[in-house]
DNA sequence: GGAGGTTACGTTCAACGTAACGATC
DNA sequence: GATCGTTACGTTGAACGTAACCTCC
């Protein structure tokens, strides 16, 4: 058994079991892979894949152990190139990044530009999620770190850091009957008027859905979205009572529309980074999280990803609307790495 | 990196350091483990072993990690051929055991019998271990599973298994001082005689000291050994009180013996396995785990082992001294693996 | 000078890609 | 007949072992 052999069978699975296509993405011929599908499958004992005749067709149920496996040694495998590179100081690499269209819109940017500015040769890859959908399969996708928001108590599996505290607000046009309020918006107002929010507050077991019907009260949903923009087009548009994050708030907004507190019975939202548990973090991906949330101590968030502690996390501070105001968010002072790093031509003497 | 690097450098640190060493354990010759180090060295971009000249005289710290990291990847392929095995039906294998040296002589012998029967072409290795000693290193050591004594709260790292629980029982010569009482020994009476004991009760934060310091009250021993029988030895020879696990009495030390129950103050032993966290386990593993526990279930076992639950154990029941006589024990009926058995030559039709 | 690690070199065999083939829709 | 996987085969290069070399006790 060997490592080209299990990366060609993850290759393969990814690419939704079509060799030919895995063979383009591993850069290799497409017998080749068929080649070592094969070895593994005979090593083994058993096959991993079904076959129609010659055509791949599924995955056995031994397989899919087998493919579960396989992911853990080539993701250790990668453990080992990161700490490597954490240890060479190494700048360069892919961040690959899961998260909500809220996060990636109004958070990120300034965060972002200040990563890339301590690190240049970053690649960052951001990959869009539903603003709560896909917890289960966390971090299996490979990605280095997912981004989420919960409002109850589910957090999805990996090592979760809290990393802030945000609140929904109610937005309605000028004009509108809840306009002249000047106070909280209180839950039956709320269910008074259709509503135009997030996709995920839709779900039954959602947070504002709970909290409705804790109230003896339902939600009524004009238009919902995955996206805070799209639902301002809407409210703008007069399809019902906005609902959004306090983050996705600009100052524009504020001049277009009226902004109101929601009911304080509404829970706050936490964002959470899922990190991958075991998997080695790079540098950067710890400064990121150090951006996102200062109150975090990197040492932990090492011992929490190596399963060596299970610290308990800070609470995490209220996010500010207009973070730019606050000051450029600034890194903390380098090394962050857990070891010290060696100049690659050193000779250790003992 | 391939993983022929990997088990060069594991060779090579668990040979203490000796290339030569290494390369007879690995069927190589020395140049070839010497560049495949070289090879991860420069793929790492750091040295992992310290040299005085062309000696290998050390770790270096990033060494340190990269060697747990390595360990991790070959234990998960590990795990990859344990799961094949346990598919395919396989009987044969080895079964790596470290215990203390009551369990291999007292309580192992029936059991492994059986196993034996089940799985003629086993290769069960014993690996003898302190009565208390190595909790940290526990599985590290590469063994499928180690039995430790516990009568505190501390358990060893690892999935800790609750397999059953024994007492304490208090042995003399006929004619000592306490072998008329016919009753339980009291810890004052304890206190008052040298004891002969087990080594690891002699540490000051054994159950038998913490026992007897509650009560005010403080150990002579006359002698230790980690070894049932040599305390008995030691006892005939009148060295005084002996105080040795029930399990390790045989009908003929009550001939020889005067036998009392321990005063009840003294804790319960509780007699654990412990598996190496997140390694598939061989069918004859979880085998040996049901002949030593019948209430733990299997299927808890796996989940606990693989981390997607945290069971809550039976209690386990109390051993019974003479195990004989209570039959011999059975195995549970086949198959145990969590997944159907494929035939080799199966077809798998989608 | 011996134990133990590195360098040099020739050989072998394993892995790759091209091309031909087969099967399935 | 187009798509996709398998088999066949020739070539190349990576990995191995032997032997020579170095170097520190």
């Amino acid at each position: 058994m060997t490592l080209k052999e299990l990366r060609c069978l993850l290759a393969i699975v990814d690419a939704e079991l079509n060799i030919s296509a895995a063979a383009e993405i591993m850069h290799a011929s497409q017998p080749s892979l068929s080649r070592h599908l094969k070895l593994l499958e005979d090593e083994l004992g058993f096959q991993i894949l079904m076959r129609h005749g010659r055509s791949i067709s599924g995955i056995t149920p031994a397989g899919q152990e087998v493919i579960r496996l396989a992911r853990r040694v080539v993701n250790d495998v990668a453990s080992i190139r990161a700490y490597a590179a954490n240890v060479r100081g190494e700048e360069t690499g892919d961040l690959v990044l899961t998260t909500p269209q809220t996060y990636a819109r109004h958070v990120l940017p300034p965060v972002l530009s200040t990563l890339i500015q301590r690190y240049p040769r970053l690649n960052v890859r951001i990959q869009n999620m539903g603003e709560g959908a896909a917890p289960e399969r966390a971090c299996d996708n490979g990605g280095d770190m997912m981004l989420v928001s919960t409002a109850g108590d589910r957090v999805p599996p990996g090592v979760a850091l809290p990393l802030f505290r945000w609140k929904r607000m109610v937005l309605v046009p000028r004009g509108h009957a809840l306009a002249r309020l000047d106070r909280p918006v209180a839950l039956g107002e709320l269910a008074r008027h259709a509503l135009v929010t997030y996709e995920s507050s839709r779900r039954s077991d959602s947070s504002l859905c709970r909290a409705l019907s804790d109230a003896g009260l339902r939600a009524r949903f004009a238009c919902s979205a995955e996206d805070a923009d799209l639902i301002k087009v809407y409210v703008r548009a007069g399809l019902g009572v906005g609902l959004v994050g306090e983050l996705a708030l600009e100052p524009a907004d504020h001049q277009e529309f009226v902004v109101l507190p929601a009911d304080p019975a509404l829970p706050e939202c936490v964002a959470w980074a899922i990190l991958p548990t075991g998997r080695v973090v790079r540098d950067y991906a710890l400064d990121l999280i150090q951006l996102l949330a200062p109150q975090l101590d990197v040492d932990d968030i090492r011992r929490a990803v190596d399963g060596s502690a299970r610290p308990a996390w800070p609470r995490p501070r209220l996010w500010q609307s207009d973070y730019e105001d606050v000051g450029t968010p600034v890194l903390p002072s380098r090394p962050i790495s857990g070891v010290t790093r060696l100049p690659m031509q050193t000779t250790y003497l003992g």
